[in-house]
DNA sequence: CGGGAAGGGGTAAACGTTTACCCATAGGTG
DNA sequence: CACCTATGGGTAAACGTTTACCCCTTCCCG
């Protein structure tokens, strides 16, 4: 079998107290102990059974993540700036992708919790369905929220304003000159679907704009973008500007008004929201508010490490603002 | 502290053995056992120390995975493949991102062995600065190359034939009437890269086209493809086509295009490789090279499982044939 | 020089499962 | 009835670390 740290004892020399004390650094022993313990090690080609070390510590250094879909490109941005940051501090993520199923997502929740992760970083499928799931982490390991939340469960919380961000698009069209908006978004399942409806619908009623507008809800996918599209183009009157749930809305949106040689901007705005890779390649490029990532990571671990040192400590929920980036869906940069 | 087997065992008036048989069901226990074990696991709320059982049993039921970014769109595809299949029997998937560095790929490999994932499936990062990583991981686990290979290093792989699939795309505007065709893809780190590379060059030869048309190797992301329509565009004479090493390449330089009003078909046809989320949203919708990203899952873990059975087994490379799918960017379906 | 503290070493008991091994009983067969 | 096998149960030894606890020196200080 493997080399176990018996062997590089016995090899050294020493007991396996003291191997144990050198290769963990746990405590100090002589130099040239040490030395021994090293190089018996190295010559052995000693490799730390993680597992073992795990159950008798209780901790293994590592963070679960769930996200509700990885082929959504939101996703793998915070998913990479998280790893960076964990990274840091010598920790793994292991990632799991719960396809859209809240189901699969408690499995998934289920499976990093039997293994001792350390904490668990998720960004819930459902507002609602996902909360049992939740309850459940939360009870066995610390975990933190990001981008979504579960309702009526107080857990940590980090994400951006949702619907500050909607309202900024909002404010945006609406000095621009657009009077009649239209909102494609997903439907209300996901806290940020609520949030980002929520923040339309109030810039637009404090505009007292027109609320005969479209408001379409289905997925975050393109997919429902272009069928959005196809049943706005069939109605009257046409809206002068479309503020979308998400980027891949937007582009899937973009796709069939270019089809139907609708221009934009110059017949209809066209705003997104999490500004994803391919937001400035789309044709045109689309205007958008900007999740930072970054932060959004960065806030999210300092999160975790608090719970993980106190788990009493009060709930936290940590909304940062968003920004938008102006683009040429909107007529450009200023 | 958690509820542990034995005490589920005490307040079943059973054994510890007995309570383990019944809770794997790794051999028979009469029903009547059975079901006050089963009760009083319920009744504590009683969950599976997996690490224990890892330690123990030699084996996690997990499969560890290693891309190279999870950002570039090709990827999640085909980790919601795998995950699916290896969801059919039960085992969990974690996922690492390697952010395209050969030393981070390195400490991920390290971490899902430490941690006894019962197999690994990798895209390696580069061609010859993974194999040292790979080396070392197929000593410790069963593992299976994805997508790319390392060179010089024997080891079980699945992915497209890369070769084939740029021939398709080369002949399919050839076909169209294209005589300069331009070849824009990554340098030659990757196995992908260097057989797209040698797929172009073959077709090219092959119809005796000129040879003095750009071959302009960078990076998969669309900023290179960004920078090498600006490049092409400075150059005489401009090409009849643009081969594209992948679908992000070719988006980029579509909308470098579209920017300087090149158009596409009319001017320059363009194709991608991949078929991502992103290249039926392009303007216009991307002509590429579909990669059969559920049978490329299926054949990984079936040759993943026939490796974790016999660790001996003659290595086996599974070449599939990919497909083009043809849009707009050339002309759009026959 | 007595006593306490500090430093560095070892022994062995955990951590929570699984399972090899043993034992008792029941049932079948000659 | 002797013997064998099948079945279902328990005991306790792994799996590989970490660490509580103990012991022995050495050193410092009053």
């Amino acid at each position: 079998m493997a080399v176990t740290i018996r062997d590089v004892a016995e090899r050294a020399g020493v007991s396996v107290a003291t191997a144990s004390r050198v290769l963990t650094g746990s405590r100090n022993v002589s130099p040239v102990l040490a030395e021994r313990v090293n190089t018996a090690a190295r010559a052995l080609g000693y490799r730390h059974n993680a597992v073992a070390s795990a159950l008798r510590r209780g901790r293994t250094n590592t963070v679960g993540m769930i996200v509700p879909e990885i082929g959504n490109p939101f996703f793998p941005s915070i998913v990479e700036a998280v790893e960076r940051r964990l990274q840091e501090s010598g920790r793994d993520l292991f990632l799991c992708d719960a396809q859209q199923d809240v189901t699969i997502e408690r499995h998934r929740a289920r499976a990093l919790a039997d293994r001792q992760v350390d904490g668990l970083i998720i960004v819930p499928v459902s507002a609602t369905e996902s909360r049992a799931t939740l309850v459940e982490a939360v009870q066995r390991t610390p975990v933190v929220q990001v981008d979504r939340y579960v309702e009526e469960y107080p857990a940590d919380w980090v994400g951006v304003n949702d619907e500050l961000g909607v309202g900024l698009a909002v404010e945006h069209v609406v000095a621009l000159g657009a009077r009649r908006i239209a909102f494609v978004s997903a439907s209300l399942d996901s806290s940020s679907a609520q949030q980002r409806y929520a923040g339309f619908e109030r810039v637009v009623k404090r505009h007292g704009l027109p609320s005969d507008t479209p408001r379409l809800l289905g997925t975050f996918r393109a997919e429902w973008g272009r069928s959005a599209a196809l049943q706005m183009l069939a109605e009257e009157p046409f809206p002068d500007a479309v503020v979308c749930g998400n980027d891949e809305i937007a582009i899937g949106l973009l796709g069939e008004f270019r089809r139907s040689r609708i221009r934009v901007p110059e017949d209809v705005l066209v705003t997104g929201f999490d500004d994803i890779r391919f937001a400035q390649l789309a044709d045109p490029p689309l205007t958008t508010v900007r999740q930072p990532g970054e932060q959004l990571a960065a806030e999210c671990i300092r999160l975790l490490d608090a719970r993980m040192i106190d788990r009493d400590l009060p709930v936290q929920r940590v909304a940062i603002a968003p920004s938008l980036v102006v683009r040429e869906s909107t007529g450009g940069s200023s």
